[in-house]
Order: structure tokens, then C-alpha cells, then sequence
DNA sequence: TGCGCGTATGTCAGATAGGACATATCAGGG
DNA sequence: CCCTGATATGTCCTATCTGACATACGCGCA
């Protein structure tokens, strides 16, 4: 597959997180962001909210939720986690989303309803 | 048996946060963070790391690594999660703590090896 | 009693996160 | 083209977090 012929050719393949050069454990806590980014994301759409609408439930602003959801580095997994609940989600549904293994967007997954 | 009589008698049963007076949301946040401390804790334990030790992995200090354990209000999720980590958790075992419902430390499970 | 080890607690200066605001981009209407 | 609503991006100032340090506590041991 094309991980095998790009690292015969002298690429190093990997995650976002070890191109960065992070260490092993950075590298699962950037990953678990990312999840509970799209996550928030995710939820947000389904509820049919706004970033502003989110904001004020949180006591937050726009921009910091939008933030959020790009995973931007000032953002903490607090913020996101307290982000998760204010969009209606569980215990469960953020434990859920961390071990989730996250796959590439797919039309079907478009179409199933998600993205609005 | 004891609550339904405590109820009877005027008062209000419910956790530490509702006590509080926290909202919901809150009130899981916090359920959460005493979750990932009780959870580090074992973990630490059950590696026979010593509080010190454990900080040096972390890059942090012994009096720190307590205030996490005793999910001290100047602990973020954050922290930790990069605690348990160094604990050697994987994101499995972070979930698992989240969802796992806590109950009071039993006479059987000190027995079975925790607390040292 | 004194000592060593592990843990708990309080404090504080420096680092980081978060709310607020301004501004920019983009998609639909009209 | 100009609105309007939703989202993105950058900056500022303050609030919170964090490592470090000092100190206290508890316990086994000699």
C-alpha cells in the first residue's frame, strides 16, 4: 500500500503529532483533542447551534468556540470537555468520543446526516 | 434503607456537588475530575511509583502529583490527563476511568492488592 | 527519640488559558 | 452589489494554572 512504497522511498510516515517530533504521550494528548474538538463540532451541528448560541450556554464567546473546535492550542481540554457538556453531550458520549477511532469524512457520512 | 429515611426527615440526598449547588453540567465536570484523580492514583500505585517518581516523568513536582491526586480545584483536566499518561495510561484506560461508576473502596478491594 | 521516606498543604512568581473585541471571510438572499 | 448570519483569526488584559519550595504530617525502624 502507499505507506510501503512512500517509506521504501526514505519517508517517514506517521501521525501529525510525530512529524512535530512530539514525544509518545504528547502525541495521544494531541490526538485526544483532536477528538473531543470534532466532537464538540460534531454535536453542535446536530443540536442545530451556532457558535453563538453555544457561547452563551457556556458563558463563553464565538470566537473562543470556534477556537475549540479547531483545536486551537490556547484552548484546554477543560474548556472543551465543559464545551461537550453545554452541547448536551454525557459522560459516556466523551469517553465515547475519545476512544473512537477517528476516520477520514466520508460521503457517506455526509450524507447520513451529519455536516448540518 | 438509609436515604429514604433521611429524605423523610426533611433533607436532600444527592452528591457533593449538588450540594454545592452546582448545575448539572458542573456537577459531571467534577464528577470527572475526582474520576481521573482516583484513577491516577491506582494507576501510580499499582506501578509502585512513589509520588516523586512519578513527577520527574511528568516534569513536575511531588506536591503537585498530591494536589492531582486529591483533585485539588487548582488542578485542570489537562494536567491530569498528562498524569495518567505517565502513568502509562492509554486513551482506553482514560475512558474507562470516565465511564467506570465509582463505589466506595470495600474491604475486598484493598485486599485484592490496591492501596499498596 | 531521632531518622528516612512518602505524602499533604500553603504560598508565590511566572506561564498559560479564556473572555471580549475587532476584523475578515464566506454563503445566501434580495 | 449590499445585507445578514455564521464562522475564522488575531490581539489584549486578566484570571487561572503550574512548578518550585518550604514545611508539616504519618509511619516504620533502630
Amino acid at each position: 500500500m502507499k505507506r510501503k512504497r512512500l517509506e521504501s522511498g526514505g519517508w517517514r510516515v506517521g501521525s501529525v503529532a510525530e512529524f512535530l517530533g512530539l514525544s509518545e504521550d504528547e502525541a495521544v494528548f494531541v490526538e485526544l483533542k483532536l477528538a473531543l474538538s470534532s466532537e464538540l463540532r460534531d454535536r453542535r451541528q446536530e443540536q442545530g447551534l451556532s457558535q453563538v448560541e453555544l457561547a452563551k450556554r457556556l458563558g463563553s464567546s464565538q470566537s473562543r468556540v470556534a477556537k475549540m473546535e479547531a483545536s486551537d492550542p490556547s484552548v484546554s481540554v477543560d474548556l472543551l470537555i465543559r464545551g461537550l457538556l453545554a452541547a448536551g453531550a454525557t459522560k459516556n458520549d466523551i469517553a465515547g468520543a475519545i476512544v473512537r477511532r477517528r476516520r477520514k469524512r466520508s460521503a457517506r457520512g455526509a450524507a447520513r446526516g451529519n455536516f448540518l
